[in-house]
RNA sequence: GGGCGGAUACCCAAGUGGCCAAAGGGAGCUGACUGUAAAUCAGUUGUCAAACGACUUCGGCGGUUCGAAUCCGUCUCCGCCCA
């Protein structure tokens, strides 16, 4: 990003970029209260108190989390004071959002031990040392039943059925628990026990956000907060939202190789996404890519290289991002043999069913007499296709597209 | 507490005594085509066996039967409704 100072007007086209209300008028709303805020901070020398809340109900980030650690990060960047909420107590309730049954609830220890590692992660996106970590036990462990009741006289029954996976439960009879309606409270409470001038969450995050923030802040006296609603980035198919339900994850955590492969693996129509989402990109500098891609100036893949190539920069730095995409270039566009992998000892008077099943590069020996028949086997690129010739001897075995085991005697 | 319904392969889901290793869809895998993909088309997806075939699987256990995913008993788990 450039250190040029930008004008309130980027700020804001930069701040927006990635949004998604689901709903014009609440997001120029949002838009113009963000402006409005910007001005204000300017006026008053004094940055913006910017959070977002993270339940740590699982270690393994993927790159769908760190979407809003992006935008936390663009903030920073301008000089605003940023907090990585921890949702101990919050996870201990379970968030029913955009969840069609109720969440399973984490024990206290649990909570913690996860959070330990998901801030880590989180700081290969965020600026550690402009990072404010805090746990929301710290207040919400501190309400008493009354402070309770008096926040849930702020908010109708109506409010929560008419909310769309409430009301879906609903409707197909599935249950709907009282603790679930506690949860928007709760975070409702964050944003007020921190004085919240931004807070930035995921669509699903939208009631807990823009209704229960707000309403409580204004309710005890506070300028409600400016609700940041990001997009939901999709998996590696392209469509459906990254989950590790789903099994479409770029995982953090799994190598450089691996995280350039699995973006390029993303079908093209969803690049703009990621690149609006995950990148440090400016929106300027993504619409350019575009509009080249569009005029046949820049070839997709190409420009989905470079998407590659700036993701893996983030989490693991310019030397090994340059390092995947040559590994990648050298196996899926020259078809040369990864530099890494599997050995394999022949045990002699072995057929080719035997190596295949015995090195375990394929789970059954059913599954490797399927592999021939589909021609999907080859040895220094000979094709093997009788299952029970003695095998041929040493060299690089493959099987399928990305399989590879060298054989050695 | 009472009534009802359900549990089938990776997931959803059909099957209600033999023709069932079990329809269909999704997902996965392989091949063709490509730009690495996506889309499309084709094949394939329990285990062992070169093959003929054999074996294990339909929530658990036990029974009935020549024969059970299907019938009976029992247990576990789940959902709904009434209170």
């Amino acid at each position: 990003m450039s250190k040029t100072k930008l004008t309130i007007d980027e700020q804001v086209t930069l701040l927006m970029q990635g949004t998604e209300y689901g709903d014009e008028q609440i997001k120029k709303a949002m838009t113009d209260e963000l402006r409005e805020r910007l001005i204000e901070a300017e006026k008053e020398d004094r940055p913006l108190r910017v959070y977002c809340g993270y339940d740590p109900t699982s270690t393994d980030l993927h790159l769908g989390h760190t979407i809003s650690m992006r935008k936390l990060r663009q903030f920073q960047e301008l000089g605003h004071e940023v907090t990585f909420l921890i949702g101990s107590y919050t996870a201990l309730v379970g968030d029913p959002s955009d969840k069609n049954k109720a969440r399973p609830i984490l024990t206290e220890e649990e909570v913690l031990e996860n959070a330990q590692t998901y801030a880590e992660q989180a700081f290969r996106v965020l600026d550690k040392d402009k990072t404010i970590v805090r746990y929301n036990g710290e207040w919400l462990s501190e309400l008493s039943l009354v402070d309770l009741i008096r926040l849930g006289q702020n908010f109708t029954v109506q409010q929560f059925l008419a909310r769309e996976n409430f009301a879906k439960r609903l409707e197909s009879e599935e249950p709907i628990y009282l603790h679930e309606t506690f949860y928007s409270l709760m975070q409702g409470y964050d944003a007020v026990a921190m004085e919240t001038d931004v807070q930035v969450g995921g669509t699903d995050q939208l009631f807990n956000i823009i209704v229960a923030g707000r309403k409580l802040q204004s309710a005890l006296g506070q300028k409600p907060l400016v609700g940041i609603i990001m997009g939901i980035l999709p998996g590696t198919d392209g469509v459906q939202r990254m989950s590790k339900s789903t099994g479409n994850i770029v995982p953090i955590n799994s190598g450089a190789e691996d995280m350039y492969g699995k973006v390029m693996s993303v079908p093209d129509t969803a690049m703009n996404k990621f690149a609006r989402l995950t990148t440090r990109w400016t929106p300027t500098e993504i619409d350019n890519v575009e509009s080249d891609v569009a005029s046949g100036k820049l070839h997709p893949r190409d420009a989905k290289m470079k998407l590659a190539q700036e993701i893996t920069t983030i989490f693991y730095g310019e030397d090994a991002a340059a390092e995947a995409q040559a590994a990648f270039k050298r196996v899926f566009q020259k078809g040369d043999v990864p530099e890494d992998m599997p050995e394999y000892k022949l045990q002699g008077d072995q057929t080719v069913l035997d190596v295949l099943a015995d090195s375990k590069i394929v789970p059954s020996r059913g599954e490797g007499r399927r592999m021939v028949q589909q021609n999907a086997v080859s040895l220094d690129g000979e094709k093997l296709t009788d299952i029970q010739a003695p095998f041929p001897g040493p060299g690089v075995l493959r099987v399928g597209r990305r399989k590879f085991l060298k054989v050695i005697e």
